[in-house]
DNA sequence: ATAAAGGTAGGAAATATTTCGTACGAAACA
DNA sequence: TGTTTCGTACGAAATATTTCCTACCTTTAT
């Protein structure tokens, strides 16, 4: 048998990681609402499919959820830093070999990276020298 | 009927990731190589497991191959900036709603970055005030 | 020359993930 | 009271990913 608990913190899917951002952004919400949000966000999908998934999600500990009333009402069962913070540290071993200077590195070479947000992050590092 | 062509740059998988790391560590390798390493620094996979994901990753234009030997040579189609640029772009989009100094705020507080990543970081936005 | 070792190709099986159809119950409402 | 709407449960299909078995070819060693 497949133990499954909430020590166990498995990696959320990329579908799975979807879900979480709409959680960790509205808050606790419906199915419906999640639902509702993924099809104006991201992409087309069905009622059933976003509920079969999220009743999964439950099962392995990832999202909390309270039955009490008809419209059961589901909430990310981690804290959104705890949860980002632990796929940022596996990002950085697997990628950058643990090295977040490395990824720091990639980051301010990076076109992609604006002006404002290379200004926002020395202005975060000036902060921290002091 | 499935387009594949290099210029798809589709995102490699968990296992694809792997292999890879093994080619932008070891350089133009045969898988016999390659898998010796999955099975050393990974995960026991089975030799035919490893070729005919390589094999898959051709077509998709991950990896390139040299079969003008027996023993054919493959490696990493792109660049690795490159591609670890793109796919940390993805994961701040998704991760950090495109915002890098989230990123590096989270970085930053995190316990597992030790104090040596974190002068490093230091030193090298010393340099780019310059 | 033959056997053993080591290589590739390809299909199929095993797993993991994602999507949805169907059934059925509760609530809203005509 | 129907009946329509909105909800959950659950199994199964569809898809994506990963693993490995089998066949067969080439090189190496006996």
């Amino acid at each position: 048998m497949k133990k499954i608990s909430k020590e166990n913190n498995p990696e959320p899917t990329r579908s799975e990681l979807e879900i979480l951002q709409v959680l960790w952004q509205h808050g606790p919400s419906t199915v419906r609402t999640v639902n509702d949000i993924l099809n104006e966000q991201k992409r087309e999908v069905q009622y059933t499919s976003t509920l079969k998934l999220m009743q999964i999600m439950v099962e392995k500990g990832l999202l909390d959820r309270d039955d009490s009333q008809m419209k059961h009402v589901y909430s990310a069962a981690a804290e959104e830093q705890a949860t980002k913070g632990r796929l940022l540290d596996r990002f950085v071993d697997t990628m950058y070999n643990g090295s977040a200077s490395s990824l720091m590195m990639q980051l301010l070479g990076n076109k992609k990276t604006s002006k404002k947000e290379l200004d926002a992050i020395r202005e975060l590092l000036k902060k921290m020298d002091k």
